[in-house]
DNA sequence: TGACAACTACGAAGACCTTCGTATATAATA
DNA sequence: TATTATATACGAAGGTCTTCGTAGTTGTCA
């Protein structure tokens, strides 16, 4: 545990987090297994970051047993938006306009993702009625 | 210089590249000045991260006088598509309608930015008929 | 019980980032 | 010319992140 916010996730704790949003509260024997599918880590490797990361208030640790179990201490959502939060600060000068102005100009958004998305803008028009 | 792509900006990096984007080429000291007006850092570090930043590509150095100028190596907004790109692919599994549906759906958009947003997926749609 | 397997704890190395101090060279000026 | 101001170069410290190896503990099973 510790005092203050909790901090963005750094890569090799995203990747972390992945497995334990996907599978739910997992060992670290189990997170090792999933993660070895897709990166080359040792499972100490895996031990010290779930470690690291309880630390951080990143997971939250069941030590009742002897093998600990994690689960992950926030959803996928709130730790996408808290990075969204600091790629907007850092460099689209605090603009969400600027930022998706981006992602749907360079990036492919099928005609059903912008189905969607005028779904949304269309409630929050809603909102400020 | 360097071989290979050009990497993203760091903090530091980023935070220069902001300057040099403003006010186009400087020295070493107008960056130094610009920047001091927002953080607190000695003359010796802005020309560190210049220098390191000219050997990975982020920015060009004229050192035909004896203050060196610098100008950067790519617009801000490639800068951000490339920033975009990577946490996309870090957080979002790649894909673009989650990461705008979540940039919209928790920061505020303004009217004039919906509108916006709404000429911008009209001129999409065009583009696939 | 003794040997082995699986677990946690932890130190430390190597990479990168940021920062600063010092050394050195060059221009400007009294 | 001698002094002072301003430049660059560069080494190194301190921090974080990631990785791994080793030590020590606990459970399992023949």
């Amino acid at each position: 545990m510790r005092q203050g916010p909790i901090p963005n996730p750094t890569d090799a704790e995203l990747s972390i987090l992945h497995v334990l949003w996907r599978h739910g509260p997992c060992t670290v024997r189990d997170v090792h297994t999933q993660l070895s599918r897709k990166r080359d880590m040792v499972y100490t490797t895996a031990l010290k970051l779930l470690q690291i990361m309880a630390e951080k208030g990143l997971v939250v640790r069941d030590d009742s047993a002897r093998a600990h179990v994690y689960r992950a201490a926030y959803s996928e959502e709130t730790a996408q938006r808290g990075l969204l939060d600091d790629l907007m600060r850092r460099a689209f000068d605090g603009s969400a306009h600027n930022l998706v102005m981006h992602a749907l100009g360079t990036h492919k958004a099928s005609p059903e993702d912008r189905a969607e998305i005028r779904r949304l803008l269309d409630s929050l028009e809603e909102e400020d009625a």
